[in-house]
DNA sequence: AACTTATGTATTGTCGACAACCAACAGTAT
DNA sequence: ATACTGTTGGTTGTCGACAATACATAAGTT
C-alpha cells in the first residue's frame, strides 16, 4: 500500500544515521500524500505534471510514478489527456468508506477473539487519546486513533487485510481531515476505545462486535452535508 | 481496477467503429497480466524492464507504468534496484484471499437482502454455468463464475467494494488458473450457484450468507500445497 | 587463508525533448 | 445565425540516453 524503501541498514551503535536512499517517486509521493490530506491541496484541484515537476525541481518522470501512487491509493483520478486531479468526495462515498471499514474492523475483531492473542497493546493507544482528549490536542487524538485501529487490524495477522484496510483508511484520515472543525467532543472519541479492549480481553465477541461497530458508524453519521462538496 | 480506457465515442448508424486509442501501458498492462493469470508468466520470474520494452517494441516508459499498474494489481512486486518479479502465492495468502473475499460477498449478499432489488440477472450467469459444465469447458465455467461474482457484486451497488472485489479477485482468479489441472467436479461447481439465487428471492438472510459463506471456503479447502509454491 | 578493495555487469532511477491528443475558440462559408 | 473547419494552447503519452545503485566477482594486501 503506502510505499516505502526497504529498510535494510542494521542499527549499529553509533549514532552516525544511515544515508536514506529514498526514490524522488516516494519522496514526492509523501509529500504530495501529505498536502492532500490536510487539505492543502483541496478536493477537484487539478494537478498539472509539469508544474509539479518545476515546483519541486525534478523532471515530470518521478511525479508521473507518484500519481500513479496516489491514484492507487484512491487520492487522485486520471482523465486521459485532460488532466490528473484531487479526486472528489462524494457524500456517497463517505458512506462506503465507513461500511467497508465496518466489515474490516469486524473481520479484525473476530479474528482476534479466535485466535486469542492477547490485546495489551491497545492500553497504551487508549491512554494515548485520553491524554490527547485532555489537551484538547485534535492532530494527536486523530493520530492515536489511527494507531488504535492499526493495531487492532495488526492484532488480526491477517496480510492482505492490513494492506486493504491501509488503503482504506487514507480516505478516512481524508475525510476525518476535512471535518477539522467539526472539532466535536474529543473526551467523547476517547471514551469510545477502552470497552472495545475490554470486551475483547473478556472475550465478548457480540459486544465487542457491536461497539466496533457503532464506533464506526459514528463517522458515517455525522452530518457530512457542510463539508464535502459535491462534483 | 482494471484499467480500461473512457470510452466516450456515441454509438452511431454506420458500422465504421472507432478508432481505438489505448495507451500502451494500458496495452502492456493487459497483456502482461493475462500472461500471468495464465501462468504463462510462471510465479517469481522476473520482469525485466528492457527486455519486455524490447520484447514489446516499445520503450520502458509504458513498460514501467504497465508494471506499477500490475503491481497495485497485486500481482507483481518490486525489489528496489533489484529487480521485478511475478508475485509468487504462498499458501498463507491463499487463505487470506479466501476469507478476504467472503467477507466481501457476504456484505454484498446483506445489501442485496437490504435494498430488496431483483436479482433475475444471476439466473443467466448460473445458465452458462450449467451449459460450461455439461460441455467440459473449464474456461467457460470460470468465465461464467466470475460473472456471477461479479454481478453479485454489482447489485450490492457500492463502488468502493466494487473496487476492492475486483482486486482481489485478480488474486483469486490467479490462484483457481493454477489450479487448473485440479480438475474438479464442474457440475458440482454449478450446482452450488443456484441455490444462492434462490435464497436471496426468497428473501432468506442466514441460508444466503451460509451458501455464500460455505461456496467461498471451497477455494481455501482444497489442498494448496501440490500447486503453490513456496519461494 | 582471510580480509579488504576495485571492477564489471545487470537493473532500476531520472532526465529532457518531442509527439499525440483533446478542448475550446476563432474564422469562414452557407 | 448556423454549421463546418482550421488553429492554437495546454496537457498527457512516449521515447532514447544517461546516472545511480546493488550484487557478484576478481584482484590485491596482510
Amino acid at each position: 500500500m503506502t510505499p516505502t524503501v526497504p529498510s535494510r541498514a542494521p542499527p549499529h551503535q553509533n549514532d552516525i544515521p544511515p544515508i536514506e536512499n529514498v526514490p524522488l517517486r516516494i519522496q514526492v509521493a509523501d509529500r504530495l500524500r501529505k498536502a492532500i490530506l490536510s487539505g492543502k491541496l483541496p478536493l477537484g484541484s487539478s494537478l498539472v505534471e509539469a508544474t509539479l515537476a518545476d515546483q519541486l525541481n525534478v523532471s515530470r518522470a518521478p511525479i508521473r510514478e507518484a500519481i500513479q501512487i496516489l491514484e492507487n491509493d484512491g487520492l487522485v483520478e486520471t482523465i486521459a489527456y485532460k488532466g490528473k486531479r484531487v479526486k472528489p468526495l462524494t457524500i456517497r462515498e463517505v458512506g462506503e468508506a465507513s461500511s467497508l471499514r465496518e466489515i474490516y474492523e469486524v473481520m479484525a475483531v473476530k479474528r482476534i477473539l479466535e485466535s486469542r492473542i492477547p490485546v495489551d497493546l491497545l492500553h497504551q493507544h487508549c491512554d494515548q487519546m485520553t491524554a490527547a482528549a485532555k489537551a484538547d490536542d485534535f492532530e494527536a487524538l486523530t493520530a492515536a486513533d489511527e494507531a488504535f485501529h492499526h493495531e487492532l487490524i495488526r492484532l488480526a495477522d491477517h496480510s492482505l487485510l492490513m494492506a486493504s484496510w491501509k488503503n482504506l483508511y487514507l480516505r478516512i484520515h481524508q475525510i476525518m481531515a476535512i471535518r477539522n472543525r467539526e472539532q466535536r467532543n474529543l473526551t467523547q472519541v476517547a471514551k469510545n476505545h477502552p470497552p472495545i479492549v475490554h470486551a475483547l480481553e473478556a472475550n465478548d465477541a457480540n459486544l465487542a462486535i457491536e461497539l466496533i461497530t457503532d464506533h464506526t458508524r459514528i463517522l458515517a453519521a455525522l452530518d457530512p452535508t457542510s463539508i464535502v462538496k459535491e462534483f
